[in-house]
DNA sequence: GTGCTTGTTGGCCA
DNA sequence: GTGGCCAACAAGCA
């Protein structure tokens, strides 16, 4: 389920070799999807060896630099399925594990079953342009309420839940977050976000701030989320509201399976 | 066998 | 050109 807060602690599991050399490179499949566009070749001739610097998640993105300069770049998006880990150093690949990265006491890995990920690597001093290209993170000065308000003028006849999912504005949001932020801010999925009073805008604009920050902390801290938020509830049949109780509803709204409290929610 | 799935992209159409 | 919708991608699971 990596959506922003899985991201982020998923670069901290590989964390466990930063400073480390790389000694040697390991690509079992070369031809699953994961690789569309990428020189894996390149990818595995140039990073044996070198140090694995630093790392760095936008959203869904996640950048690590490698290299005594730190010219090398192995970006990555987990995809539906993807996972980071950290494994001795003589772990064997099994059949979804697509990298792995030897160091000398752990091995750092990659694998995604679904292959809906991608692993993408650049050479030169600056970060890759898509990297460069990507929207200003959700906690940062740049995500503003304008910003949010204009994206949702420009947006108007498309449904709230589809509008969050869009990464151009909303950098990490993925199904669940957008129904856990729609479900705090009393929003019905359905709604077109043309319709949205500025005040309405301003509170959509900090619940997606919130549950940010929050689901960031969450994971942190027990790699879990409470149980008064939607996330616990929305997955089962006959699942309630955790604030009133009622039945929860689910249904496809912007193409995606959509969980939310018909009375909380009700449509305006 | 059937019909789902927490993501993204490209093609089609208005 | 812009915006909106949806099938396709792959693999596993109920």
């Amino acid at each position: 389920m990596p959506e922003l807060p899985e991201v982020e602690h998923s670069r901290r599991i590989w964390d466990a070799g930063l400073g480390h050399r790389v000694l040697k490179v390991l690509v079992p499949h070369p031809s699953v999807r994961d690789f569309r566009g990428t020189d894996v070749r390149a990818l595995q001739d140039q990073l044996a060896g070198q140090v694995f610097l630093s790392s760095e998640a936008n959203g869904k993105q996640l950048l690590f630099r490698f290299g005594r300069a730190g010219s090398l770049w192995l970006g990555m998006h987990l995809g539906m399925s993807g996972r980071l880990s950290v494994e001795s150093d003589s772990i064997e690949p099994g059949k979804h594990d697509h990298l792995i990265l030897r160091q000398a006491k752990r091995s750092l890995v990659f694998s995604d079953q679904r292959q809906f990920g991608r692993v993408l690597f650049h050479q030169g001093i600056e970060p890759p342009d898509w990297w460069a290209r990507l929207a200003p993170p959700i906690l940062s000065d740049q995500f503003t309420v304008k910003a949010v308000s204009n994206f949702l003028r420009r947006r108007r006849s498309t449904s709230l839940k589809a509008v969050l999912l869009m990464q151009e504005r909303f950098p990490g949001i993925g199904n669940w977050m957008a129904d856990e932020i729609l479900w705090r801010a009393y929003l019905n999925p359905a709604t077109k976000a043309g319709e949205l009073e500025p005040a309405t805008a301003a509170k959509l604009w900090r619940t997606v701030r919130r549950v940010t920050r929050l689901s960031l902390a969450s994971i942190q801290k027990d790699w879990d989320y409470p149980a008064t938020w939607l996330f616990q509830h929305r997955w089962d049949d006959g699942g309630k509201c955790p604030r009133c109780h009622s039945q929860l509803r689910r249904a496809t709204i912007g193409g995606r399976t959509t969980c939310w409290c018909p009375t909380c929610q009700a449509a305006r």
